[in-house]
DNA sequence: TTTTGAGTTGTTCGA
DNA sequence: GTCGAACAACTCAAA
């Protein structure tokens, strides 16, 4: 083959890239093509903080391929008419892309195929995303799983995955094609966090993987219960756009792990666990779409949840009263993030507490968060809200007051976030209403919107007599 | 086909 | 303060 294109979608590096090796290795010459798609940037579960670290990934990844002497063609547009016109410019024989699994995604796919097909280009699509993909990893009856703990014992018996071989410089310089220069345009990289983005591409996100491998790994079974602490990788948004590949994730994570005495395995053991769920959702998604529409079990469909409006905004602005809670959203508002005991907490507080149905949450989280991907933002939303695989049960519902004191009982997470509180003592940081002095006009500090104790049996209530069949 | 064992992350109550 | 039991049965996956 002489003329072959890369599609970068969510593979935004050069190393360990299934696909812009394939094209690589069997193209004289490749061009790489980033397609700045509407959708990107307009609907519904769009934040405009992912969006400006998605580009920033796109311009760190530009600079890289500059390296390898690559010029990366932006573009913007539908991706069924922008790589037809692309191919037909260049005179590619081929388009080669790494496999989406979001039911959207593939039937965008299946549209710049057919687009490709009719002009004679072939399209090839190669797995790089995940290790296993939505029917690698089935019961003995052929089935997909939807119980956590089987599918990762059979993830965890197969081989894994070994890096793409670094890439070798193409034979011919590539053609010089005009670009689309909106990555430049400073509108769309604009974004409403009080914090920097953190820093965008591969090299950053080797940095934090081996900052984190270096020692916060084996302490990680613990430590990503205590969001005060940061214990946790933050490699989440650069998994999401694939400015790292998750085969050199897993290599270096085991290699790390050999040489860990046995405390320091179980941290591995249980990160391992976080990148199993990430694929194990990932399946989910793909082989029982309709959880993009409602419940995983859909009896729960039935559930009439509040549509308190007043509710939902005090959650989403960090003003429920309930300071792990308020910590927890206004923390998600300014970085983009939430550690992850944090998210269980709010969304446990979101349907149970307040009784708001967990796809409104969802929806925020989608808006709000950098690392945001549909299958792992859905599956942790319906564990929490119990309607979905392998959920929580119903009657296991966090007291955000024992939540709070236990992740965070020095109260350095809420007093960073919550600064109206930072005076008050350990002993009532966790339920201010129990401070005799403490007074909610003179702190600015909200009352409860709801009381806990009051609010349990009640969705306990609700979600019983769904079961019973008797409606909400 | 039937049986058996097991299931991410808790809370509350009463002894 | 500490401990065990109840919460509520149900469904999945494998033997």
């Amino acid at each position: 083959m002489h003329t072959a294109i890369h599609w970068f979608r969510r593979d935004l590096r050069v190393s360990d890239n299934t696909a812009l090796h394939e094209a690589a290795s069997r193209a004289e010459r490749w061009v790489p093509v980033f397609i700045l798609e509407d959708a990107l940037r307009t609907g519904p579960d769009v934040g405009a903080a992912r969006l400006a670290f998605l580009l920033r990934s796109v311009e760190a990844l530009r600079k890289n391929l500059e390296h390898l002497g690559h010029r990366l063609v932006v573009r913007s547009g539908r991706s069924e008419e922008v790589l037809p016109r692309l191919a037909a410019e260049v005179r590619a024989e081929a388009v080669f892309a790494n496999k989406r699994y979001e039911p959207y995604a593939q039937a965008r796919d299946r549209k710049v195929a057919s687009a490709l097909y009719a002009q004679g280009v072939g399209f090839e699509l190669s797995k790089d995303a995940v290790a296993w993909e939505e029917r690698e990893i089935l019961t003995q009856a052929g089935n997909p799983f939807t119980v956590f703990t089987p599918y990762s014992k059979v993830w965890r018996s197969r081989p894994q995955p070994t890096p793409v071989p670094r890439l070798r410089q193409a034979k011919d310089p590539a053609p010089e094609v005009p670009c689309d220069p909106l990555v430049l345009d400073p509108s769309v990289w604009g974004h409403p966090l009080r914090q920097p983005l953190p820093a965008a591409g591969e090299r950053a996100a080797l940095d934090l993987l081996e900052r984190f491998l270096d020692g916060p790994v084996f302490r990680y079974d613990t430590a990503r219960d205590l969001p005060a602490e940061d214990g946790t990788s933050s490699l989440s948004p650069h998994l999401r756009v694939g400015s790292i590949g998750i085969r050199t994730v897993l290599a270096r994570l085991r290699a790390v792990r050999e040489k860990a005495d046995a405390p320091g395995q179980r941290g591995c053991d249980v990160w391992l666990t976080e990148l199993i769920w990430r694929e194990f959702y990932q399946q989910v998604l793909h082989n029982f779409p309709h959880v993009l529409k409602g419940a995983f079990r859909t009896e729960y469909d039935a559930i009439r949840w509040s549509d308190d409006e007043g509710h939902f905004q005090a959650w989403c602005a960090g003003r429920t009263g309930y300071p792990i809670v308020d910590a927890a959203m206004r923390c998600l508002a300014a970085t983009g993030t939430m550690p992850n005991r944090a998210r269980m907490i709010v969304a446990m507080f979101l349907t149970k507490d307040l009784m708001i149905s967990w796809q409104r949450g969802e929806r925020w989280f989608m808006q709000q968060l950098l690392d945001g991907d549909l299958a792992a933002n859905n599956g942790g939303w319906q564990w929490s809200a119990g309607t979905g695989t392998d959920a929580a049960p119903y009657f296991r519902i966090f007291n955000p007051v024992t939540q709070g004191e236990k992740c965070d009982p020095t109260g350095a997470f809420v007093r960073r976030w919550v600064p109206e509180l930072a005076k008050l003592p350990d002993a009532t940081l966790h339920q201010p209403w129990e401070e005799p002095f403490f007074s909610p006009a003179r702190s600015g500090y909200p009352d409860r919107i709801v009381i806990h104790a009051e609010q349990r049996p009640k969705c306990l209530a609700m979600f019983k007599a769904v079961k019973r069949g008797t409606d909400a």
